[in-house]
DNA sequence: TTTCTAAATCGGTTTTATCGATTGATTATA
DNA sequence: TATAATCAATCGATAAAACCGATTTAGAAA
């Protein structure tokens, strides 16, 4: 049993497809095919069912997969402490961000990376699922997103801040003096609204449900900087966290009225997992950042 | 960085000594010494001190061992596991039932349970189309059902026993004291029957059809214990399976008279997936106390 | 100094991981 | 229903690497 077997077959039992995963990993197909074989032989046990040409995982692969993603994340979790020991001098760090917590992000690295040049980082922005997908497959080191209804064991969660959902519009419109806004007023407004995969969509159709509103969203899209070109024709309004416009000229932010209308910012990141020096450090110094 | 240069490290890490941790892993000197030299360089950090010819630790070493000690055990936890799965400590087990077989499971359930007590079981009842569905759906290990008319070929089937149809009565009836009892003479008599996605209900509507026999049904119903409580009112009676009352006190079964009245019971499961050892044994025990 | 010992290095051998091509089987399609 | 496309397994060949014995290097002991 080598590590260089057990990620073969974790990408093989992530794919379900030996040719896939064996142009994932850059190897030819027979190599994966030869390698998931040896390991099985080693085993004692099918790792998977052949079905025709399909594969499927078998009880014991399923099992067993738990084990060796553990004993990879060790050694790798060995390496990158190797790497912390040379003073935040090499090291990658890899964040998933909400759009609406973009600026959150960009203020903090800018600080970051002016007193530790020499560290790369991956910005990955996403819907709040697909950021947790990548957490879970170890593709990302820490997540920033507003709080999820269904709270998980294996995740460690930090809040950082609250802020009112609020009705956007652009400084043209009439509304602006408003002070707040009901969910009743605004479902009379035409609303731009983030595409259904955006947690703020799902969080204020509930609302609108809960209140019996029916809002009049004439247009979905799933990139926030071109709604936000949208709304500052106003022409239409859009339904966001105050954060989000936060640095944005030409738009105006009116809290909704009603109970829980407000989210919580969170870092989410994996327990039981070594924490990167470097992200402890840029961490640190978004948090102390947060006004 | 591989398994084995961990084993090699620690093995040296534990001696202080590559010759005698060489040899304590039956290889070269030489051979250690380059293992050791290619994990370093990997590492970008030396993992040992070399002192003269005395070789002590490094804080990197130090600190290394831990991870690679842990990603060392995870994965012989992993193949320990393994190795649980196959002397029956551990596993889960999914079976399908229709209503009818009950006693069989339940039977072999007890006796299985008692000799390994660590395999965890999901029984399901249900009609055969919905069995067969979970079964495809990979979310049982094995369904226990009456034979099916259309046989499959990704199924694997074994007989178990064959049951006469029988018309169920409370023992209170005039009629317990017949051998056999007709289709014809059964069209007369209020009857109680189980609901038409039930295979049984499905199998003896065909036999009334081609008698050109219409029975008296004043009840449909889709669960069994409930049919037979009304059973043992003495009002109604129901057509079942033999084998579905056995060990039911105040019920008496009477044959079906007439061609093709019996029904074969039969195991099935997927065709070229794992069947794990679990299920493999308590099938075993189930067949072999089928009376 | 000499001797001894242990790690590093060198050159050669064996093992094995890998590849491309092919096969056999299943699924998709026309 | 025949045909094409797809996928895992297999085969033979090659490149990579793990490994060994012999030798070198250098510190420690005599």
């Amino acid at each position: 049993m080598e590590l260089r077997q057990l990620k073969y077959f974790l990408k093989a039992k992530e794919l379900l497809n030996f040719t896939e995963a064996a142009s994932a990993l850059f190897i030819s197909q027979s190599t994966l095919s030869q390698q998931i074989k040896q390991l099985e032989d080693e085993l004692q046990v099918p790792l998977f069912n052949r079905i025709g040409k399909r594969i499927t995982l078998t009880e014991a692969g399923d099992l067993f997969a738990v084990y060796a993603q553990q004993s990879i994340n060790k050694a790798s979790d060995g390496l990158q402490l190797l790497k912390d020991l040379n003073k935040l001098e090499t090291g990658k760090v890899a964040i998933g961000v909400t759009y609406a917590l973009r600026h959150v992000v960009t203020k903090a690295l800018i600080l970051f990376s002016s007193e530790y040049p020499k560290i790369q980082f991956e910005i990955i922005f996403g819907t709040s699922q697909e950021l947790i997908h990548k957490l879970n497959h170890f593709q990302l080191d820490v997540i920033l997103t507003f709080e999820e209804i269904a709270s998980e064991a294996h995740f460690k969660y930090l809040e950082l801040f609250t802020s009112p959902m609020a009705l956007v519009t652009s400084s043209e419109t009439a509304l602006k003096n408003k002070k707040t806004i009901s969910l009743e007023e605004i479902s009379t407004l035409p609303l731009a609204m983030p595409a259904g995969g955006f947690s703020t969509t799902q969080f204020i159709s509930k609302a609108f449900e809960k209140s019996n509103l029916h809002p009049n969203v004439t247009i979905e899209i799933n990139d926030i900087p071109t709604l936000l070109e949208l709304i500052k024709t106003g022409k239409w309004h859009t339904i966001l966290t105050k954060t989000t416009i936060e640095n944005e000229n030409d738009l105006y932010a009116i809290p909704i009225s009603g109970k829980n209308m407000t989210r919580t910012a969170m870092l989410i990141s994996l327990k039981e997992v070594y924490e990167k020096k470097a992200v402890k450090a840029f961490l640190k110094i978004m948090v102390e950042n947060l006004k």
